[in-house]
DNA sequence: CGATTGACCGAAG
DNA sequence: CCTTCGGCCAATC
């Protein structure tokens, strides 16, 4: 609890780790909790560094479109698919199913910073 | 320190 | 509908 903005990584995974269980959220959404907004793509950014934390389920974080973007960072081939598959999403098209119902906003979720 | 990039987003052609 | 472009910000080369 002292070194949390070490950089911008570390709050983007703060977000991420809160993602519940059977949830997703784009990087757009946690860019503008973070304030940065109109820079979502850092937000990616920090997911490449994100490589070695379990704590960090970057296979939650997808873009606006609930399309499976970094799915092809992932080991495997489908590893991102199955993990959402695992948590009950349905996937198809390395897209999410009823993307929206399985929503989860930051920004309505928790609370404002 | 300058230039490049990056798992995005949104608009325009 | 699909492709192209610009922007925005931070980390990396």
């Amino acid at each position: 609890m002292k070194d949390n903005h070490e950089g911008f990584f570390e709050r983007v995974y703060e977000v991420v780790r809160q993602v519940p269980y059977g949830r997703v959220t784009s990087y757009g959404a946690i860019a503008r909790y973070l304030g940065t907004g109109r820079s979502a793509r850092l937000v990616g950014w920090a997911m490449n560094s994100c490589h070695g934390l379990d704590d960090v389920p970057a296979h939650r974080v997808v873009n606006r479109n609930g399309v499976l973007t970094g799915k092809h960072h992932f080991p495997g081939s489908r590893l991102m698919e199955q993990l959402l598959e695992n948590e009950g999403i349905v996937i198809r098209d390395d897209q999410v199913v009823d993307f929206n119902r399985h929503y989860w906003d930051p920004m309505r979720e928790l609370p404002p910073l």
